[in-house]
DNA sequence: TTACTACTTAAAGTTAACTTTAAGTCAATA
DNA sequence: TATTGACTTAAAGTTAACTTTAAGTAGTAA
Protein backbone atom coordinates (compact mmCIF):
# COMPACT_ATOMS: atom_id res chain seq x y z
CA UNK A 1 0.00 0.00 0.00
CA UNK A 2 3.32 2.29 0.32
CA UNK A 3 5.22 3.61 -2.56
CA UNK A 4 9.12 4.79 -2.22
CA UNK A 5 9.97 7.84 -4.36
CA UNK A 6 11.51 6.11 -6.75
CA UNK A 7 8.08 3.90 -7.20
CA UNK A 8 5.96 6.91 -7.00
CA UNK A 9 8.00 8.77 -9.66
CA UNK A 10 7.56 5.83 -11.61
CA UNK A 11 3.74 5.74 -11.71
CA UNK A 12 3.90 9.91 -11.64
CA UNK A 13 6.19 9.70 -14.84
CA UNK A 14 8.47 11.61 -13.33
CA UNK A 15 12.49 11.36 -12.03
CA UNK A 16 12.76 10.43 -8.26
CA UNK A 17 14.95 13.97 -7.97
CA UNK A 18 12.09 15.77 -8.58
CA UNK A 19 9.64 14.45 -6.20
CA UNK A 20 12.56 14.57 -3.92
CA UNK A 21 12.79 18.52 -4.92
CA UNK A 22 9.21 19.44 -4.01
CA UNK A 23 9.66 17.78 -1.05
CA UNK A 24 12.24 20.46 -0.19
CA UNK A 25 10.48 23.35 -1.65
CA UNK A 26 7.76 22.11 0.53
CA UNK A 27 4.87 21.07 -1.64
CA UNK A 28 4.72 17.53 0.19
CA UNK A 29 3.97 18.31 3.74
CA UNK A 30 1.47 14.96 3.39
CA UNK A 31 4.44 12.66 2.50
CA UNK A 32 5.03 10.52 5.83
CA UNK A 33 8.77 8.86 6.50
CA UNK A 34 9.92 5.56 7.82
CA UNK A 35 11.74 5.68 10.93
CA UNK A 36 14.77 5.30 8.84
CA UNK A 37 13.56 8.43 7.28
CA UNK A 38 12.64 7.12 4.04
CA UNK A 39 9.22 8.76 2.50
CA UNK A 40 6.41 6.70 2.51
CA UNK A 41 4.01 7.83 -0.75
CA UNK A 42 0.38 6.33 0.24
CA UNK A 43 -2.52 6.37 -1.89
CA UNK A 44 -4.14 9.27 -0.74
CA UNK A 45 -0.78 11.41 -1.59
CA UNK A 46 -1.70 10.55 -5.04
CA UNK A 47 -4.61 12.66 -5.43
CA UNK A 48 -2.25 15.98 -4.14
CA UNK A 49 0.35 15.16 -6.58
CA UNK A 50 -2.38 15.10 -9.06
CA UNK A 51 -3.41 18.21 -8.31
CA UNK A 52 -0.24 19.92 -7.81
CA UNK A 53 0.58 18.22 -11.25
CA UNK A 54 -2.61 20.47 -12.45
CA UNK A 55 -1.05 23.76 -10.74
CA UNK A 56 2.39 22.78 -12.72
CA UNK A 57 1.17 22.59 -15.97
CA UNK A 58 -1.47 25.67 -16.09
CA UNK A 59 1.74 27.38 -15.48
CA UNK A 60 1.69 28.15 -11.51
CA UNK A 61 5.07 29.10 -9.77
CA UNK A 62 6.23 26.21 -7.16
CA UNK A 63 5.88 29.34 -5.30
CA UNK A 64 2.74 29.45 -4.97
CA UNK A 65 2.06 25.76 -5.26
CA UNK A 66 3.54 25.73 -1.84
CA UNK A 67 1.30 28.51 -0.60
CA UNK A 68 -1.31 26.46 -1.57
CA UNK A 69 -0.45 23.20 0.66
CA UNK A 70 0.45 25.37 3.19
CA UNK A 71 -2.83 26.87 3.06
CA UNK A 72 -4.57 23.05 2.69
CA UNK A 73 -2.24 21.90 5.85
CA UNK A 74 -3.22 25.02 8.09
CA UNK A 75 -6.89 23.23 7.66
CA UNK A 76 -10.55 24.39 7.50
CA UNK A 77 -10.02 28.84 8.06
CA UNK A 78 -8.06 29.06 4.73
CA UNK A 79 -11.02 27.43 2.39
CA UNK A 80 -11.58 31.25 1.00
CA UNK A 81 -8.14 31.47 0.28
CA UNK A 82 -7.81 28.56 -1.09
CA UNK A 83 -10.69 28.92 -3.12
CA UNK A 84 -9.68 32.38 -4.54
CA UNK A 85 -6.71 30.92 -5.44
CA UNK A 86 -8.28 28.05 -7.58
CA UNK A 87 -10.63 30.75 -9.16
CA UNK A 88 -7.18 32.54 -10.12
CA UNK A 89 -5.97 29.88 -11.48
CA UNK A 90 -9.04 29.28 -13.74
CA UNK A 91 -9.20 32.44 -15.20
CA UNK A 92 -5.66 32.24 -16.16
CA UNK A 93 -6.35 29.12 -17.63
CA UNK A 94 -9.57 30.87 -19.81
CA UNK A 95 -6.75 33.44 -20.87
CA UNK A 96 -3.79 30.64 -21.76
CA UNK A 97 -6.33 29.02 -23.92
CA UNK A 98 -7.95 31.90 -25.79
CA UNK A 99 -3.96 33.18 -26.12
CA UNK A 100 -3.14 29.86 -27.86
CA UNK A 101 -6.45 29.77 -30.22
CA UNK A 102 -5.62 33.12 -31.41
CA UNK A 103 -1.93 32.07 -32.04
CA UNK A 104 -3.48 29.14 -33.77
CA UNK A 105 -5.28 31.05 -36.41
CA UNK A 106 -2.00 32.18 -37.29
CA UNK A 107 -0.42 29.16 -37.55
CA UNK A 108 -3.47 28.28 -39.67
CA UNK A 109 -2.76 31.25 -41.63
CA UNK A 110 0.86 30.20 -42.37
CA UNK A 111 -0.39 26.68 -43.11
CA UNK A 112 -2.40 28.18 -45.84
CA UNK A 113 0.26 30.16 -47.37
CA UNK A 114 3.54 27.53 -47.63
CA UNK A 115 0.34 25.18 -48.68
CA UNK A 116 -0.54 27.86 -51.98
CA UNK A 117 3.95 28.44 -51.68
CA UNK A 118 4.50 25.07 -52.39
CA UNK A 119 1.91 24.12 -54.95
CA UNK A 120 2.92 27.51 -56.59
CA UNK A 121 6.58 26.58 -56.64
CA UNK A 122 7.40 30.22 -54.98
CA UNK A 123 6.20 32.48 -51.80
CA UNK A 124 5.95 35.13 -55.03
CA UNK A 125 2.54 33.97 -55.62
CA UNK A 126 1.48 35.65 -52.77
CA UNK A 127 2.51 38.94 -53.94
CA UNK A 128 -0.13 39.00 -56.68
CA UNK A 129 -3.15 37.84 -54.05
CA UNK A 130 -5.82 40.12 -52.25
CA UNK A 131 -7.71 39.67 -49.56
CA UNK A 132 -10.53 37.88 -51.02
CA UNK A 133 -8.00 35.06 -52.42
CA UNK A 134 -7.28 34.15 -48.75
CA UNK A 135 -9.57 31.89 -46.90
CA UNK A 136 -12.39 34.13 -45.52
CA UNK A 137 -11.57 31.97 -41.97
CA UNK A 138 -7.88 33.36 -42.46
CA UNK A 139 -8.21 37.16 -43.34
CA UNK A 140 -8.13 38.09 -39.72
CA UNK A 141 -5.00 36.16 -39.19
CA UNK A 142 -3.92 37.58 -41.73
CA UNK A 143 -4.44 41.01 -40.99
CA UNK A 144 -2.99 40.35 -37.10
CA UNK A 145 -0.16 39.25 -38.38
CA UNK A 146 0.97 41.46 -41.28
CA UNK A 147 -0.02 44.32 -38.33
CA UNK A 148 -3.17 45.71 -41.30
CA UNK A 149 -1.14 48.85 -41.19
CA UNK A 150 -0.83 49.26 -44.95
CA UNK A 151 -2.17 48.05 -48.25
CA UNK A 152 0.81 46.38 -50.42
CA UNK A 153 -0.12 47.99 -54.45
CA UNK A 154 -1.07 44.69 -56.06
CA UNK A 155 0.82 43.27 -59.29
CA UNK A 156 2.79 46.33 -59.05
CA UNK B 1 9.19 54.93 -41.87
CA UNK B 2 12.13 53.06 -39.64
CA UNK B 3 12.26 52.08 -35.52
CA UNK B 4 14.96 52.20 -33.22
CA UNK B 5 15.64 49.32 -31.04
CA UNK B 6 14.05 51.11 -28.60
CA UNK B 7 11.05 52.43 -30.41
CA UNK B 8 10.51 48.91 -31.77
CA UNK B 9 10.70 47.26 -28.31
CA UNK B 10 7.93 49.67 -27.25
CA UNK B 11 5.83 49.21 -30.23
CA UNK B 12 5.95 45.70 -29.51
CA UNK B 13 5.88 45.55 -25.79
CA UNK B 14 9.23 43.84 -24.97
CA UNK B 15 12.57 45.27 -23.26
CA UNK B 16 15.29 46.60 -26.21
CA UNK B 17 17.58 44.29 -24.48
CA UNK B 18 15.27 41.25 -25.74
CA UNK B 19 15.16 42.64 -29.56
CA UNK B 20 19.25 42.79 -29.27
CA UNK B 21 19.27 38.99 -27.66
CA UNK B 22 16.81 37.85 -30.42
CA UNK B 23 18.99 39.96 -33.23
CA UNK B 24 22.38 37.86 -31.50
CA UNK B 25 20.61 34.73 -31.64
CA UNK B 26 20.30 34.85 -35.39
CA UNK B 27 16.28 35.75 -35.13
CA UNK B 28 16.61 38.72 -37.00
CA UNK B 29 18.49 38.22 -39.87
CA UNK B 30 16.32 40.91 -41.71
CA UNK B 31 16.75 43.68 -39.91
CA UNK B 32 19.18 46.31 -41.59
CA UNK B 33 21.65 48.63 -40.07
CA UNK B 34 22.61 52.66 -40.64
CA UNK B 35 26.20 52.89 -41.74
CA UNK B 36 26.89 53.70 -38.08
CA UNK B 37 25.69 50.29 -37.04
CA UNK B 38 22.40 51.20 -35.76
CA UNK B 39 19.63 48.59 -36.14
CA UNK B 40 16.36 50.02 -38.33
CA UNK B 41 13.67 48.50 -38.10
CA UNK B 42 10.79 48.73 -41.18
CA UNK B 43 7.54 48.37 -41.41
CA UNK B 44 7.78 44.20 -43.07
CA UNK B 45 9.87 43.68 -40.13
CA UNK B 46 7.19 43.66 -37.54
CA UNK B 47 5.63 40.99 -39.32
CA UNK B 48 8.78 38.65 -38.85
CA UNK B 49 8.57 39.86 -35.54
CA UNK B 50 5.31 39.18 -34.67
CA UNK B 51 5.78 35.55 -35.88
CA UNK B 52 8.39 35.04 -33.88
CA UNK B 53 6.28 36.01 -30.86
CA UNK B 54 3.79 33.42 -32.17
CA UNK B 55 6.12 30.69 -31.93
CA UNK B 56 7.71 31.66 -28.71
CA UNK B 57 4.35 31.82 -26.84
CA UNK B 58 3.44 28.57 -28.78
CA UNK B 59 6.63 27.11 -26.71
CA UNK B 60 8.73 26.87 -29.51
CA UNK B 61 12.53 27.38 -28.42
CA UNK B 62 14.43 30.33 -29.58
CA UNK B 63 17.24 27.92 -31.39
CA UNK B 64 13.92 26.20 -33.46
CA UNK B 65 12.57 29.90 -34.19
CA UNK B 66 15.96 30.46 -35.89
CA UNK B 67 15.76 27.22 -37.93
CA UNK B 68 12.62 28.88 -39.14
CA UNK B 69 14.12 32.03 -39.74
CA UNK B 70 17.59 30.63 -41.42
CA UNK B 71 15.08 28.63 -43.95
CA UNK B 72 13.18 31.88 -44.77
CA UNK B 73 16.38 33.26 -45.39
CA UNK B 74 17.73 30.63 -47.77
CA UNK B 75 14.29 31.20 -50.35
CA UNK B 76 11.83 28.83 -52.33
CA UNK B 77 13.62 25.69 -51.59
CA UNK B 78 13.23 25.26 -48.26
CA UNK B 79 9.19 26.14 -48.37
CA UNK B 80 8.44 22.35 -47.90
CA UNK B 81 10.91 22.21 -44.84
CA UNK B 82 9.26 25.10 -43.19
CA UNK B 83 5.41 24.02 -43.95
CA UNK B 84 6.61 20.84 -42.16
CA UNK B 85 7.93 23.03 -39.16
CA UNK B 86 4.63 25.11 -39.04
CA UNK B 87 2.22 22.30 -38.86
CA UNK B 88 4.22 20.52 -36.26
CA UNK B 89 4.10 23.33 -33.94
CA UNK B 90 -0.26 23.31 -35.08
CA UNK B 91 -0.72 20.28 -33.21
CA UNK B 92 1.84 21.05 -30.22
CA UNK B 93 -1.01 24.20 -30.17
CA UNK B 94 -3.76 21.68 -30.93
CA UNK B 95 -2.02 19.64 -27.80
CA UNK B 96 -1.60 22.11 -25.28
CA UNK B 97 -5.29 23.55 -25.64
CA UNK B 98 -6.03 19.57 -24.80
CA UNK B 99 -3.93 19.93 -22.29
CA UNK B 100 -5.33 22.68 -20.58
CA UNK B 101 -9.17 21.90 -20.92
CA UNK B 102 -8.91 19.18 -18.89
CA UNK B 103 -6.91 20.85 -16.15
CA UNK B 104 -9.09 23.50 -16.55
CA UNK B 105 -11.84 20.49 -15.71
CA UNK B 106 -9.44 19.85 -12.26
CA UNK B 107 -10.16 23.48 -11.55
CA UNK B 108 -13.77 23.24 -11.80
CA UNK B 109 -14.20 20.52 -9.71
CA UNK B 110 -12.35 22.37 -7.09
CA UNK B 111 -14.19 25.44 -7.40
CA UNK B 112 -17.58 23.33 -7.05
CA UNK B 113 -15.48 21.44 -4.00
CA UNK B 114 -14.18 24.11 -2.47
CA UNK B 115 -17.30 26.26 -2.81
CA UNK B 116 -19.87 23.65 -1.08
CA UNK B 117 -16.43 23.31 2.05
CA UNK B 118 -17.15 27.02 2.37
CA UNK B 119 -20.79 27.12 2.24
CA UNK B 120 -20.58 24.31 5.22
CA UNK B 121 -17.68 25.51 6.64
CA UNK B 122 -15.44 22.48 6.85
CA UNK B 123 -14.23 20.98 3.75
CA UNK B 124 -15.51 17.35 5.80
CA UNK B 125 -18.82 17.92 4.20
CA UNK B 126 -16.97 16.37 1.23
CA UNK B 127 -16.84 13.03 3.13
CA UNK B 128 -20.34 12.43 3.26
CA UNK B 129 -20.69 12.98 -0.27
CA UNK B 130 -20.96 10.27 -2.92
CA UNK B 131 -20.20 10.27 -6.54
CA UNK B 132 -24.24 11.11 -7.35
CA UNK B 133 -23.63 14.44 -5.03
CA UNK B 134 -21.31 15.72 -7.30
CA UNK B 135 -22.40 17.82 -10.31
CA UNK B 136 -22.74 15.49 -13.25
CA UNK B 137 -20.02 17.25 -15.34
CA UNK B 138 -17.67 17.07 -12.72
CA UNK B 139 -18.01 13.95 -11.62
CA UNK B 140 -15.21 12.84 -14.64
CA UNK B 141 -12.29 15.25 -13.47
CA UNK B 142 -12.57 14.08 -9.52
CA UNK B 143 -12.14 10.43 -10.68
CA UNK B 144 -9.36 11.60 -12.80
CA UNK B 145 -8.13 13.72 -9.78
CA UNK B 146 -8.61 11.06 -7.02
CA UNK B 147 -7.27 8.42 -9.53
CA UNK B 148 -10.36 6.11 -9.43
CA UNK B 149 -8.63 3.29 -7.53
CA UNK B 150 -10.76 2.76 -4.69
CA UNK B 151 -14.00 3.52 -3.41
CA UNK B 152 -13.95 5.28 -0.26
CA UNK B 153 -16.61 3.67 2.54
CA UNK B 154 -19.08 6.49 3.06
CA UNK B 155 -20.54 7.67 6.32
CA UNK B 156 -18.10 5.51 8.51
C1' DT C 1 31.96 72.10 -29.31
C1' DT C 2 29.65 70.40 -25.63
C1' DA C 3 26.00 67.91 -23.58
C1' DC C 4 22.81 64.46 -23.67
C1' DT C 5 20.22 60.50 -24.76
C1' DA C 6 19.92 56.37 -26.97
C1' DC C 7 22.49 53.44 -29.38
C1' DT C 8 26.50 49.56 -29.69
C1' DT C 9 28.94 44.98 -27.95
C1' DA C 10 30.79 41.54 -24.77
C1' DA C 11 30.48 39.53 -20.73
C1' DA C 12 28.60 38.63 -16.48
C1' DG C 13 24.43 38.07 -13.65
C1' DT C 14 19.58 36.35 -12.78
C1' DT C 15 15.72 33.13 -12.16
C1' DA C 16 13.08 28.95 -12.25
C1' DA C 17 12.98 24.34 -12.11
C1' DC C 18 15.26 20.83 -12.03
C1' DT C 19 19.44 17.33 -12.23
C1' DT C 20 23.75 15.56 -10.81
C1' DT C 21 27.25 14.47 -7.60
C1' DA C 22 29.26 13.04 -3.32
C1' DA C 23 29.13 10.90 0.81
C1' DG C 24 26.67 8.25 3.46
C1' DT C 25 22.40 5.07 5.31
C1' DC C 26 18.63 1.54 5.00
C1' DA C 27 16.61 -2.91 4.07
C1' DA C 28 16.53 -7.15 1.82
C1' DT C 29 19.03 -11.16 0.16
C1' DA C 30 22.98 -14.69 -0.32
C1' DT D 1 27.75 -10.89 7.87
C1' DA D 2 28.52 -8.89 3.60
C1' DT D 3 26.85 -7.26 -0.52
C1' DT D 4 23.61 -4.83 -3.33
C1' DG D 5 20.49 -1.44 -4.84
C1' DA D 6 17.66 2.17 -3.58
C1' DC D 7 17.24 5.36 -0.29
C1' DT D 8 19.00 10.01 2.32
C1' DT D 9 20.91 15.10 2.28
C1' DA D 10 23.59 19.12 0.91
C1' DA D 11 25.63 21.38 -2.46
C1' DA D 12 26.96 22.22 -6.93
C1' DG D 13 25.77 22.12 -11.85
C1' DT D 14 22.52 22.80 -15.89
C1' DT D 15 19.50 25.14 -19.21
C1' DA D 16 16.65 28.62 -21.26
C1' DA D 17 15.65 33.09 -21.79
C1' DC D 18 16.55 36.96 -20.66
C1' DT D 19 18.64 41.31 -18.01
C1' DT D 20 22.29 44.06 -16.34
C1' DT D 21 26.69 46.14 -16.46
C1' DA D 22 30.65 48.35 -18.38
C1' DA D 23 32.86 50.76 -21.72
C1' DG D 24 32.34 53.02 -25.59
C1' DT D 25 29.85 55.31 -30.11
C1' DA D 26 26.10 57.85 -32.75
C1' DG D 27 23.20 61.50 -33.59
C1' DT D 28 20.79 65.65 -32.25
C1' DA D 29 20.03 70.18 -29.86
C1' DA D 30 22.02 74.33 -27.72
Amino acid sequence: MFYTVGEAAKRLGVAPSTLRYYDKEGLLPFVERTNGGIRMFKQSDFEGLRLIECLKKTGMPIKDIKRFMDLCSVGDESISERLEMIDRQRERVLEQIEQLKENLQILDYKHWYYETAKAAGTCAVHDSLSAQDVPSDLRAARENLEGGVQERAKGS
